[in-house]
DNA sequence: ATCAGTTACGTTAGCGCTAACGTTTGATTA
DNA sequence: TAATCAAACGTTAGCGCTAACGTAACTGAT
């Protein structure tokens, strides 16, 4: 193990003038030194103890990830909307230097556990967190970013689109396609805020134009009979047509259920999904969607990051980016080949 | 910030007593300074610092997930395999009193700065790693462990699945169903140990059998023309009818481009994947395909890491995990609705 | 010649913790 | 009664690094 203090020996220096060269601080030290401190540490292999770093410098270039452990429909990292992000984001803070560490936390004392055991130098929450969040950032002074959160305590840091305007685009389309009777399927709900403000989006646009969409199609889907649900909503007097998924995994699940039970998308029912993930323009028909561009969410997540990191005193940002619609063939003209 | 010694102070006692209390090291301290010491530290809302503790210790409870840069169409954490096996494996390892680092690499030098400037006290090399492994392996003397590593080099821990035996049952299934004209598609076809041994046995069965498949229908698919890439096959005087494909996101974009030629799966082209990951069962028609089990594969990875980091001569081991055939609706018997 | 200012280093102390030895006390045994 | 031993602590030193403060040598201006 090379230490400071073997590279100082063989260069006859002090271990603090080869400690200055290390971290770049060159300005006290002459361009001969630092070339011949350099070239030593190359040939011995010298790696930095980050540890004893951290432990001297009271400071790390350290960021946490952290998953809740009661994400949405399983925990995040298993749907690619969410690992897609942690490994773009993973990719700008590593970019800038730092280092990444990943934990799952369900509760108060392990985030604060996480964040302070390892002195991290921020942190970005991925999937939902309650409210504990304004404890957590009254005892870590470290930046918080928290990503599509709609938390009621002022002062955080969010990065996140506008849900919102999502659910307008859908339900604005929807309806230029004709289409009056609708339902709005996915999980959670009410439970979950980002979902709510699609929800509301779409219910608040449709109102505008006299369209309104009855509780009974507002369907928090968490059991597992899609079927059940498209033949409620399908084989009725007074049939839907079109349905807001709020998310494209969702979406694929509606077109399982419609194959099975013979309904064709988008003749009979057209269905619009969220996300726009990797796998949508490949579904049958391709999915029109509301696409956010998640690798731009981990770009600025990063950024905010590390202002907030160089400057503490950055003020709260709520990013909010929006969203555009993808069209694709899931939805379709009503009227034509509707049964 | 509270630390040992401020525990101390309050409890009376030297600040190695409440290190060893604290380490449930417990033999040398008696059951009531114990429980008072605990009692104490909980009040003051005590957090070690790992950084001292690796520092004075030389070893620390952290694991490396080394992602490499390169990986096979994309790199890892944007399709759902291996952000699962992530997943999954932070879980098990976080189970056992470990935390997680995340690093993206490319190349030896990167992975040895990974290793060393954190002192982890294990490795999980996922996606493709070439033969530098062996420098790593000399210059670290902790367990490494490679997921789908079909290395040259010997004496590695590995812990994947038997692909060879993917490929048989993938071609004795279509076999069953009659298919003769087969084709295997798949990026890095030769570049891959995981898709070579894929290929080999697909290919060692229906020799067997009497059946070959011609160079031309193994396609190394790299391109985005897979309508063509169909089209070349199906349109033919001796058209392909069953399709082997080397992961079920390519099958998806094999029915994607199907849909678009109008072939229909499974009444003109049979196709069976490969993974089965969490869509599969919602592709239409439902994906037959060679299942793995990720979240087994990362509890094994987790428990030989364990084993090895409790002692570092443990035997090197090869874990093959046996696959299994699922079989859904996207493989259809010769003879039914063939053009 | 004197002094302030700069450049290019070195010294000291300590971050929080633990490995490796002490040391004390009381109980047990020859 | 002295020797032995284990239980339950404490002491010392140091892990590798850096913040904060020296200090010597040289520069240029007065």
């Amino acid at each position: 193990m090379v230490t400071l203090k073997d590279i100082a020996e063989k260069a006859g220096v002090s271990s603090m003038t080869v400690s200055r060269v290390m971290n770049g601080n060159t300005k006290d030290v002459s361009a001969k030194t630092t070339e011949r401190i350099k070239k030593i540490a190359d040939e011995m292999g010298y790696i930095p103890n980050s540890s004893a770093r951290v432990l001297a410098s009271r400071s790390s270039r350290l960021i946490a990830a952290l998953l809740s452990d009661y994400g949405e429909g399983g925990t995040p990292l298993e749907d690619s909307y969410s690992s897609c992000f942690l490994g773009e984001l993973t990719r700008q803070i590593q970019k800038e230097g730092y280092d990444l560490m990943l934990h799952y936390v369900k509760d108060y004392t392990d985030i604060n556990y996480s964040l302070k055991s390892w002195k991290v130098a921020g942190a970005v929450f991925i999937g939902m967190f309650d409210e504990n969040i304004r404890k957590i950032q009254k005892d870590n002074s470290i930046p918080l970013i928290f990503t599509d959160s709609y938390s009621t305590v002022r002062s955080i840091i969010n990065v996140g689109i506008d849900d919102y305007q999502g659910g307008e685009l859908a339900a604005g389309y929807l309806l230029e396609k004709g289409h009056k009777n609708l339902a709005f399927i996915g999980p959670a709900v009410l439970g979950n805020g980002v979902i709510m403000h699609r929800l509301q989006g779409f219910c608040s646009f449709l109102r505008e134009k006299g369209v309104s969409v009855p509780l009974e199609h507002i369907v928090d889907f968490g059991s597992d009979d899609m079927a059940g649900l498209l033949k409620r909503l399908c084989f009725s007097e007074n049939p839907v047509t079109g349905i807001f998924a709020t998310s494209d995994v969702c979406a694929s699940w509606i077109y399982a259920a419609a194959y099975r039970l013979g309904i064709r998308i988008p003749e009979d029912l057209s269905v619009i999904g969220f996300d726009d993930i990797g796998m949508s323009r490949y579904m049958i028909p391709p999915l029109t969607t509301i696409r956010q561009d998640i690798r731009r969410k981990a770009k600025i997540a990063s950024e905010l990051l590390m202002k907030n990191i160089q400057n503490p005193d950055s003020p709260m940002e709520n990013i909010v980016m929006s969203v555009e619609l993808v069209e694709r063939e899931s939805v379709g003209r009503l009227g034509t080949g509707y049964f």
